[in-house]
DNA sequence: CGGAATCCCACGTGATACTG
DNA sequence: CAGTATCACGTGGGATTCCG
């Protein structure tokens, strides 16, 4: 089934339940995973499980206020797991869980794009740019 | 190669160049189809072209003031192309180009991705809402 | 009909300071 | 270290109005 025909019928099938923007699953998700804080987290972690200041380091422009934000949205939708050392002083260490993980398939497909297409996008907005100021 | 394996060395390659998250195709990406209206737009006009009022009532919460910004903007990245007919009232069509059609696989499975995880989803939110609650 | 312009405010987000 | 709490600000985006 090609692209078109998937989210012709997905929206087909949206409108005809009324549209409830609510409960429909891909505002949900692009609510999260279409975001950049939670995609770069995701990435992050991908790589491994890191702590929470390692987390920081790792997206040097986030603060910390959005990161923990961040991570407790994750963690409420079962993307990431949350695990607290009793050490002194404590430590917290987030890993992805599968469902996690198994997001980071589609997330991959659109970086692969993104990096491919990007010089057409990138002409396209020149060659747009240029004609609207001969204007 | 996994998917792991790609955005792991995706994020080293961009941490070695500096982070320049203006320059980051990722984030340049994720800002327009990663975002809720370009989003929609697009699996609407998957189905084939469209006027103005049409994708307005496509996507019934839009305004229509981001109806028109979210269009240029698709337009500007060569996602899709603005047609119009000198007729009276005038009427303009929307359609996408083949850069816009090539979005729309990474879309789908994202969409898909969306729809199949969503039960796990709406279930871990239940779940840490309840053990929030408990507390 | 398709769009531009203006107003305006809620809220997302950053900065800072404090705590267990 | 890993957060919470508070405030302050900027702006994204809705509502409205006008135009060709």
């Amino acid at each position: 089934m090609s692209a078109e025909e998937i989210l012709s019928k997905r929206l087909a099938a949206w409108s005809a339940m009324g549209f409830d923007a609510e409960r429909c699953p891909v505002r949900n998700v692009l609510d999260r995973i279409g975001d950049k804080w939670p995609t770069l987290i995701l990435i992050v972690l991908a790589a491994g499980p890191k702590r929470f200041s390692a987390l920081g380091r790792a997206v040097p422009d986030i603060s910390k206020r959005m990161l923990t934000q961040t991570l407790r949205d994750l963690e409420r939708d079962g993307l990431l797991t949350r695990k607290v050392f009793p050490t002194k002083p404590p430590s917290v260490e987030y890993s992805l869980t599968a469902l996690g993980r198994s997001a980071l398939e589609p997330m991959a497909a659109l970086v692969e794009w993104a990096e491919r297409r990007h010089p057409e996008i990138e002409a396209a907005r020149a060659r747009f740019d240029r004609d609207a100021e001969a204007a």
